[in-house]
DNA sequence: TAGATTGTTAATCGATTAACAATC
DNA sequence: TAGATTGTTAATCGATTAACAATC
């Protein structure tokens, strides 16, 4: 299969949350790219390009049945499973990601949550145990978990980079600001807050 | 002056934080598009690129000053100017975001907090009275703010955005679900933590 | 059949990279 | 001067769009 370009693979997921969001239910059951595109802002030509990565999904004529379009992308996806997430960081945006509820609606379940402060280590956040950062590699490693999300200061970045090398985790999703780099085996997504606002700013100044 | 590359624009900001975070200070005085692209992740070509949108800023065989860069860069993104900032939706997202420091300490302040929730109306969040949504237009008219942040369910997204159409704000950095487009005029920043997380899930998949 | 809409190819647009002359 | 590094041009790569044949 030819590689699947990184914005497509956002957009499936886009794709795939409004019609899990449709209310409109089964009927219509079938919907056309210029109506579904619309919704997401995004033009119908685009969209057919991005499922058709993944083989003949709709019906010319009619469009794409809604009900096997969301199966079908859920399954792409990776989302008809159940995924187990670790947490590094119960400050402020921490909890914000662990009281997130949209991603428990999708099966994304953060069950394992780290700091470093000793006044949270022990503690119980959104009913998950704080633990103490120095066992990231030894409880991931127990666990299976794959995915980890780290939201710390870009100081504690270095320490966890460090322990996660050990581990077998698949993907990283950066909150910090910090560089983070563990070669190809590991996908690193940024979420770089400071530098969306920053790029709304400078596009306001001119 | 040639449109620059929203990427470019990002980038921008990465390149100003990384010499503002610079312990090293002012020696050595220079640093090379080698050094600093290192430091982000990016090429040096790259760097170099970018900045030349914005006329020499360089010295061929020394690198850039980093003092002059960093003032520089300043001036291009705005971030000599002070921005107030509204936020609508007091939740735990919007309380994560208020109270994210980065923020402030590039003088983008949140100064207007907004929710529908009478439970948060009329208390203070972070030093801040949270303010009822009704009053949006007026608020954001009286004091000028220009850019606003939307950490609310979708739900209450339809609403909020027939109120700021009133409005004279040119950009929206949306934490939603939702789609918003208020036209050319104002800019909108979607910020889909869903879909990141999902585009992680997505490549592990395979 | 006529109308609607997909799926795909080729064209276009935009961003990154490589190469290198200019020059500090 | 020799070495280092910028700034810029042309080449490449990648993603989006337009056009349209296929077909339900």
């Amino acid at each position: 299969m030819k590689k699947v370009p990184e914005p497509t693979i956002r957009r499936l997921f886009c794709y795939y949350r409004c019609l899990k969001n449709d209310k409109s239910d089964i009927i219509p059951d079938y919907v056309c790219s210029d109506t579904l595109g619309e919704k997401i802002g995004i033009k119908p030509t685009l969209l057919r390009r991005d499922l058709s990565f993944f083989g003949h999904m709709g019906r010319k004529g009619k469009g794409y049945n809604k009900n096997k379009l969301k199966i079908r992308l859920e399954e792409i996806i990776g989302l008809n499973k159940e995924w187990e997430i670790a947490l590094i960081g119960a400050g402020n945006l921490g909890k914000a990601i662990l009281s997130y509820n949209q991603f428990r609606e999708m099966g994304l379940y953060i069950t394992e949550i780290f700091d470093n402060d000793l006044d949270k280590i022990g503690r119980k956040v959104n009913g998950y145990l704080v633990k103490n950062v120095k066992f990231i590699k030894q409880v991931l490693q127990e666990k299976g978990i794959k995915i980890v999300i780290i939201a710390t200061s870009e100081d504690d970045v270095e320490g966890i980079v460090h322990q996660l090398k050990k581990t077998n985790i698949e993907a990283i999703w950066n909150f910090t600001t910090a560089h983070i780099d563990l070669g190809d085996d590991v996908i690193v997504v940024k979420e770089d807050l400071c530098c969306s606002l920053g790029s709304i700013i400078c596009n306001i100044n001119k």
